[in-house]
DNA sequence: CTCATTGCAAAATCTTTGCACGTAA
DNA sequence: TTACGTGCAAAGATTTTGCAATGAG
C-alpha cells in the first residue's frame, strides 16, 4: 500500500529558515486583545487555555496543530488535540493568529502579526518555508483589486521551488532532477 | 464513516466569474501529452478515463472533485469517486491538471494551461473566483527568488476579499460588515 | 491470457462535535 | 452556583486503498 497521509516523518519535518519573530513581537497586544475578545464573549481563562496560547507565542512560526500538541503536552500531558483544536480557532477568531494551509493537508498557524506582510517560500523538498516581504508586491495586489473592484480583505501568496542548501546537495549528488 | 453527503450546499457554490478558457486552450496538445504519459507507464485508455478526462477538458475551471464527478455521472452514473480521483491524480502527474486548494478543504483541478500565469482573487462572501494576470508581479517573484537563491518551481497567489456583486449587496442591504 | 482498471466499501487522516464531568467566576 | 471548558471518543469530511471482478491489449 502506498504512503498514507502522514506515515512520513519527513513532512513535519520543517524547517524555519527565516525563523525570526520580527524583532520584538508585541506579545503584549497580542495578549490584551485576546483578553478583550474572552472579555466580551464570556468565556474563561483556564490554564489549559493559558498553556496553549503561551506555548503558540514561544513556537516557531508555521506550527502544525501536533507540533503545538507536542509541546504543550510537554508541560501537560493531559491535554486533549480538542482542546489545542478549540484554542487556535480562538485565536484566529479575534486576530491574534492566522491559519494557514500550504499543500499538504495540515493546518498550520502564524501570529497574525499584521505590521509584517510577508508571504511564503517554500522549499518542494525539504519543506523549508521562508517569509518574504516585498511591499511592491503589497501595492500591485491593491492596484489589481482596485481594478476588479474587489475589496481586498487578505491575501496569501506562497512560492514553490528549491532552496539553496537543497539546490546544494542536488549539485553534489549529480545534478538529478 | 461512511456516506458523506455534503452537508454545506454554500460551500460548493462557486460562481466561475471569469470563467473563459483564455482563447483556444489547446486540448490537443494536452491530449498528447496524456497520451504519451500513458503509453510511456504501460496504462490503459478506457471508457471512464477517457469519459472524465474530456469531462474536465469541458468543465469550468477550477472544478471541485464532486462537481466533477456529477458531470460525469450525467453521462454514467456508474462511475465511482475513486476513479475520478485516480483520473485527476493522473491528469496533474503528467502536467495537463493542477491540483488547488484554497482554503475550504476541498481539492480543485484546473487546466495547466501553462501560457496564462495567473492568480485567482476569492470572494469570501460568495466564494466566486477570478482570475487575474499580472505580469509585473511574475517579475518581482523570479527577482525575490534570487534574492533568496530559490530555484522557483511554480506559485500560488491568492487574493481574498469582498466581490463588486456582494458589495452592492451587502451597500443594498444596509452596510453590514 | 495477463495485468491494469474499476467500483465498492473500508481505511486513513485531519478536524469537529457530543457528552459527562470538572471548574472559573 | 452556573454555564463554560475539558478530555475522550465518536462522528464528519475528504482522499486513498484493498480486493474481487472486469476488460483492454
Amino acid at each position: 500500500m502506498g504512503e498514507r497521509r502522514a506515515p512520513d516523518p519527513e513532512r513535519r519535518l520543517v524547517n524555519e529558515s527565516s525563523d525570526h519573530r520580527h524583532d520584538a513581537p508585541n506579545l503584549e497586544h497580542f495578549r490584551e486583545r485576546l483578553q478583550e475578545h474572552m472579555a466580551k464573549k464570556g468565556l474563561r481563562s483556564t490554564d489549559q487555555r493559558r498553556l496553549i496560547v503561551e506555548t503558540f507565542f514561544a513556537a516557531p512560526n508555521h506550527v502544525s496543530i501536533e507540533e503545538l500538541l507536542a509541546q504543550v503536552r510537554e508541560q501537560d500531558p493531559k491535554v486533549g488535540y480538542a482542546t489545542v483544536y478549540r484554542t487556535l480557532k480562538l485565536l484566529a477568531e479575534c486576530g491574534v493568529a492566522f491559519e494557514r494551509k500550504f499543500g499538504d493537508g495540515l493546518t498550520r498557524y502564524e501570529l497574525a502579526d499584521d505590521e509584517a506582510h510577508h508571504d511564503h517560500l517554500i522549499c518542494v523538498q525539504c519543506s523549508s518555508i521562508t517569509e518574504f516581504e516585498e511591499p511592491r508586491i503589497e501595492t500591485l495586489q491593491e492596484e489589481i483589486a482596485h481594478r476588479y473592484g474587489f475589496e481586498l480583505r487578505s491575501h496569501k501568496h506562497e512560492m514553490y521551488g528549491v532552496c539553496p542548501d537543497c539546490l546544494k546537495a542536488a549539485a553534489a549528488t549529480g545534478k538529478r532532477n
